[in-house]
DNA sequence: ATTAGGG
DNA sequence: CCCTAAT
C-alpha cells in the first residue's frame, strides 16, 4: 500500500533522475517547493499524505543506491532530508551562468537580502567574465607596474571573512586522547561520531559508526591536512592562518552539510535553514530521524568521494593544468570538483564566508588555483596549447586548498623568471639558443615582459586594437625587436588566454566601425596584466639579476621600466 | 606598408 | 613567431 518514495524538489532539479535513482516512485507525488534540490525520503500513505520515510525505509532506499551505480547520488545532508545530487550539469552551468547576470537566483539573492555578507568574488568575476567588454573595466588599474596593490575594484574586492554559521559543529573536545574504535561500545561509538560530526547518532550498529567515523576522520584530514590530523587514533588540530583554519575547518569536518568537501561551501547554519524551511513547507515538521539521512546519504556521498579521490590525474589533467595559463587548468579542475559543487546547489548562497583566503582575496578566484581536489599534480611544462571552454569560469568553486595555491604561486613564479631572464639579457636580438642536443632553439623568441605587455594594453586602449603599426610607433619606439605583427600576436593571444569571446557582430553594427577606435580593455586581460604585475611585485630584485649578473644596471630592462 | 589570419 | 594573402 504505502510506498516509500523520493520526493520534494521544483522542476529545476531535474526530477527524473532522482527518480531513475531511486527506482520506484510516485511521480505524482512530487511537491514543490522553493528549494530546488532538497530531497526528503517520505512515505506516502493510503490518504495520499506526506509522512516522513522512518530509519529502516531510508537504509532500505540507501541500499538500491548503493547498489545503482549510475552518476546518480544521494548526498547527505542536514538534518532530516536527504539531498539527491542528481549531478546536472547543465543546470548548474544555466543556473549560475544566470546568476552571473544577475538574474534573481539563489546565488545571487543572498546578497541581496543580507547586505552585511560581502560581496561574492566569484560573482564578481564571473560577471566580468561574461561581459568581457564591460565597461566597468577600469582602464586605470593596470598601472601598476610597482608593487603596489591594486586598489580599484576590478575582481578584487577585499572580502573579509564573514561570519560563519555555528550550529552543530564537531567539537573536537570531546574526543577524550587515542580512539580506538574497536574496544568501544555502541554508546561510545555514538559519543565518538558526535565529537566527530558534530551531530548525535543513533545509529546502533557498530560497524557503521566505526566506519563513519574513520572515514569522517581520515577525509578531513586527507583533505585538509593543514587543519587536522590522525595521529595514533586521536585527531590533532593544528593550528594555522585563521580564515584557511576556519574555512577548512568547514570543509573537511563539518557532517551537516555531508560530511566533506562536498559542500564546501555551505557553512552549517545555511544548510540548517533550509532544512527547517523545507521541512516547515511540507508541513512535515521536523522529527527525530535526523540520523535517518545521515545513516544513508552521508554513507554513500563519503564512499562516493573515497572512490574519487583514490583516482589519479590523467596525464592530459596534468598537462592542461601546468599550462599556467590559468583557465585551461580549471577546466580540469572542475571535472575533478565538479561534483562537489554540483552537490549543493541550493548551498550556494553560502559561499561567501569561505572566500576571503590568501594575500587579498584575490587568489582565491582564481581560475585554476583551487579545487579543493586534494590531489597532488605535479608540474609540467606546457605541451599543448588548446583553446580552453568558454564558460568554464562560472563553475569554478571556491576553496581555499593552500596546495593549489602554492602550486599557482610556484608556476607564475616560474614564469617570472624566465620573463625577467630575457628582460636583462636584452641587448642583442636573442638568437638561436643552442641547446645541448644540437637541435636549435626558436630563432627569435622573446618572451614578452610585463612592460611590455602593459605598453601593448595601453596602446590598444589609446588607438584601438588594429592601429599597430600606431602603437608600434608611438608605445614601442624603443622596443626595436617587438614588430607591428608581433604586437598584433600578441594581442590576439591575450584575448585568447584571458578567454575574451569578441562580441558577436550580430546586430550591432554600430560597433563594429568602432573597432578601430579606442576601445576598453575587456576586463580578463586586466585580469591577466595584473595577474602578471603582481607577480612580478613578489619576486624580489634579486632573484632574477642573480642569473645574468653581467649586465645589472645599464641594460635596456632599466629603460623598460 | 599594413593588417588579418592561418600555420 | 613566421608566412602570406589581401588591402
Amino acid at each position: 500500500m504505502e510506498t516509500v518514495v523520493d520526493v520534494v524538489g521544483n522542476e529545476e532539479a531535474k526530477v527524473e533522475e532522482s527518480e531513475a535513482a531511486i527506482n520506484k516512485i510516485t511521480p505524482t507525488s512530487l511537491q514543490k517547493i522553493s528549494d530546488p534540490v532538497v530531497y526528503q525520503l517520505v512515505r506516502v500513505d493510503g490518504n495520499g499524505r506526506l509522512v516522513p520515510a522512518t530509519e529502516d525505509e531510508v537504509m532500505a532506499v540507501e541500499d538500491l543506491l548503493e547498489d545503482d551505480k549510475s552518476e546518480n547520488r544521494f548526498v547527505s545532508n542536514s538534518g532530516q532530508t536527504v539531498e539527491c545530487n542528481t549531478n546536472c550539469r547543465h543546470d548548474l552551468d544555466e543556473l549560475q551562468f544566470k546568476a552571473s547576470e544577475g538574474l534573481p537566483l539563489d546565488i545571487v539573492k543572498l546578497d541581496a537580502e543580507n547586505p552585511n555578507v560581502p560581496p561574492n568574488p566569484v560573482a564578481d568575476f564571473e560577471k566580468q567574465s561574461v561581459s568581457p567588454w564591460a565597461p566597468t573595466a577600469d582602464y586605470g588599474s593596470i598601472q601598476l607596474e610597482g608593487s603596489s596593490k591594486p586598489s580599484n575594484g576590478l575582481v578584487e574586492n577585499g572580502t573579509s571573512t564573514s561570519a560563519v554559521g555555528t550550529s552543530s559543529k564537531p567539537d573536537f573536545s570531546m574526543l577524550k586522547g587515542e580512539i580506538h574504535l574497536d574496544n568501544l561500545t555502541v554508546k561510545e561509538l555514538q559519543e565518538t561520531f558526535k565529537a566527530t560530526f558534530g551531530r548525535e547518532t543513533s545509529v546502533k550498529d557498530k560497524q557503521w559508526l566505526k566506519r563513519r567515523i574513520v572515514m569522517g576522520l581520515t577525509n578531513s584530514s586527507d583533505f585538509s591536512t593543514t587543519t587536522l590530523v590522525i595521529k595514533d587514533n586521536g585527531v590533532v588540530k593544528k593550528g594555522k592562518e585563521e580564515t584557511c583554519n576556519r574555512a577548512e575547518h568547514n570543509i573537511s569536518m563539518d557532517p551537516e552539510v555531508g560530511s566533506t568537501s562536498e559542500n564546501l561551501e555551505s557553512p552549517p547554519s545555511c544548510h540548517d535553514n533550509q532544512t527547517e524551511n523545507h521541512s516547515n513547507a511540507t508541513g512535515m515538521g521536523s522529527q527525530n530521524y535526523s540520523m535517518v539521512d545521515n545513516y544513508g546519504s552521508e554513507d554513500a556521498n563519503t564512499e562516493q568521494r573515497a572512490t574519487k579521490r583514490v583516482r589519479k590525474p590523467t596525464r592530459r589533467y596534468i598537462e592542461e593544468l601546468s599550462e599556467g595559463e590559468s583557465r585551461d587548468s580549471c577546466a580540469k579542475l572542475i571535472s575533478s570538483v565538479g561534483n562537489h559543487v554540483y552537490g549543493q546547489p541550493s548551498t550556494n548562497v553560502c559561499v561567501t564566508p569561505v572566500q576571503k583566503v590568501g594575500l587579498d582575496g584575490r587568489w582565491l578566484i582564481r581560475r585554476d588555483s583551487f579545487g579543493g581536489s586534494g590531489v597532488q599534480v605535479p608540474y609540467v611544462s606546457r605541451i599543448r596549447r588548446s583553446r580552453p571552454r568558454e564558460n568554464f569560469m562560472t563553475l569554478v568553486p571556491i576553496t581555499s586548498s593552500d596546495k593549489l595555491y602554492t602550486e599557482r604561486k610556484v608556476e607564475l613564479e616560474k614564469e617570472l623568471k624566465n620573463l625577467e631572464s630575457y628582460e636583462n639579457n636584452s641587448d642583442d636580438d636573442v638568437v638561436t639558443m643552442p641547446a645541448a642536443s644540437g637541435r636549435m632553439r626558436r630563432k627569435h623568441h622573446r618572451p614578452w615582459t610585463l612592460s611590455e605587455v602593459v605598453k601593448l594594453v595601453e596602446g590598444v586602449a589609446k588607438y584601438g586594437a588594429g592601429r599597430w603599426s600606431e602603437i608600434k610607433r608611438l608605445a614601442f619606439a624603443s622596443y626595436s625587436y617587438r614588430t607591428s605583427v608581433d604586437l598584433k600576436d600578441k594581442w590576439r593571444n591575450l584575448l585568447r588566454a584571458s578567454f575574451v569571446q569578441l562580441p558577436a557582430e550580430k546586430g550591432m553594427q554600430v560597433q563594429s566601425s568602432r573597432k578601430h577606435a579606442s576601445i576598453p580593455i575587456p576586463a580578463p586581460i586586466l585580469l591577466r596584466v595584473r595577474e602578471l604585475a603582481e607577480m612580478q611585485a613578489q619576486v624580489p630584485p634579486s632573484f632574477s639579476a642573480s642569473k645574468f649578473a653581467g649586465h645589472t644596471g645599464s641594460d635596456r630592462s632599466s629603460v623598460h621600466e
